[in-house]
RNA sequence: GCCGCCUUAGCUCAGUAGGUUAGAGCGCUAGAUUGUGGAUCUAGAGGUCCCCCGUUCGAGCCGGGGAGGCGGUA
């Protein structure tokens, strides 16, 4: 087991890239996708279950860890991957994201934000030194720098003063990580869809000097066509020997066209989320298994997929419990759906190592075409 | 047998002195969901207002008769 944090670029096809990345609780393959574990468990799964779809590494949350059960109280327990019972590595989000996302109100300054919390109003504050501080308590594998995620729509003046803002805090978050073999701090690119910002925020981030890039800000509601227009040119912006992690995103298509433009971490919650309101992905695309044409189906949700709700249970079964809000479809699905992300990477991994990532991508395309299974 | 109350969307119910295309919640049919509130949002379908007769320019609403349900009582 090495002791250090590094990444290992193994091969290269056009802009898309495979490798590790080795920490001292494991390994990850790349292009990795991180399951989201906001509070302390990815929803109704076991852990050792998310381990068996593939995941390497999972994401966890400042935000809502600090919230509750509470930092220290996580650290008095003997850390996050005890607590929770995950052994891999766990990358932890700084929670600048929730705080506008979630909080019910937040003040935002030079020194950080100051909110209250969504669960009982309860008045916090978060900083880049208090992000680091709460982040080493958890035990994070991969810190994230403390950030503004930049809302979309936006002005370029808008944008280019959030990301002055977050390039200081990531400066912060710098210092205040301080020196932690084995651990890794990611900074955040900024800079919404304006090119010379998010070059602007590259160079400034490049000077800090981080373990990784994180590629945040989208993925917001500018749509697939202008994210993918950043992504043509903000990887290479960033450091070609480290990991670039394009956060929250994505759908499958979103995730083939960011490896493609040299992305090698994705986390988002679709696969989790939509495991529990109704909604597989598959290689065929997406399927509402809600919907009434499913009810008498005995076919499996897809016949080429062998995860246990494939393996073991119709499609009309998986109807009526998620119908019914039974507990087991919000298990099934979520294993289904995390269980396609983690083939999907690894395909993705695969073709890349073998240099016929453009084959991949015609493929994959070619599947959604098709669609979903015809009506019996 | 008599008395009272009730009958409006699949379900539970609103319905304003009689006044255009009768509403809600849930359910149903679909859609959205991208650094997770098991959250939420959006749209749609669906009704001989129990039946018949009457009053009225006009009845879910008023009157009479009938049917069904619930309760009380002999």
């Amino acid at each position: 087991m090495t002791e250090r944090f590094s990444f290992q670029l193994k091969a290269t096809d056009g802009m898309a890239r495979t490798g590790v990345i080795r920490t001292p609780r494991g390994e990850i393959r790349t292009p990795a996708f991180m399951p989201v574990g906001t509070a302390g468990t990815v929803k109704a799964m076991m852990p050792e279950n998310v381990a068996a779809t593939g995941a390497d590494i999972l994401l966890g949350n400042t935000y809502h860890l600090m919230l509750r059960p509470g930092a220290s109280q996580i650290a008095a327990l003997g850390g996050l991957h005890k607590f929770m019972n995950w052994g891999g590595p766990i990358l932890t989000d700084s929670g600048g994201f929730q705080v506008m996302s979630l909080a019910d109100l937040r003040k935002l300054t030079e020194e950080g934000v100051s909110f209250k919390s969504h669960i009982d109003g309860s008045k916090h504050m978060l900083s880049p030194e208090s992000s680091m501080e709460i982040q080493r308590l958890l035990g994070s594998d991969i810190v994230m720098a403390f950030d503004e995620c930049t809302p979309f729509p936006c002005t370029e003046a808008e944008a280019e003063t959030s990301m002055a803002l977050s390039m200081r805090w990531a400066g912060r978050s710098r210092e205040a990580f301080g020196d932690r073999p084995g651990h890794a701090l990611f900074g955040i690119q900024q800079g919404s869809v304006f090119q010379g910002l998010r070059q602007q925020s590259a160079d400034a981030l490049r000077e800090i000097g981080f373990e990784g890039y994180a590629i945040g800000g989208l993925a917001v509601g500018e749509g697939q066509k202008a994210m993918f227009d950043v992504l043509d040119y903000a990887p290479g912006m960033l450091p070609a020997d480290k990991p670039r992690y394009l956060m929250g995103v994505g759908k499958p298509d979103d995730l083939v066209g960011a490896v493609k433009r040299g992305v090698d971490m994705f986390d988002c919650v679709l696969p989790s989320r939509s495991g529990r309101t109704g909604q597989a992905f598959t290689r065929r695309g997406v399927v509402n298994i809600r919907n009434a044409r499913h009810a008498a189906d005995p076919r499996p949700l897809d016949p080429e997929c062998s995860c246990p709700a494939c393996a073991n249970y119709s499609r009309a079964y998986l109807h009526h419990v998620n119908k019914a809000h039974e507990i087991i479809a919000s298990m099934l699905m979520t294993w289904h759906n995390l269980h396609y992300y983690q083939e999907l990477m690894a395909g993705m991994r695969r073709a890349i190592a073998e240099g016929r990532f453009a084959e991949f991508e015609r493929d994959f395309h070619a599947q959604r075409a098709e669609g979903d299974l015809a009506p019996l």
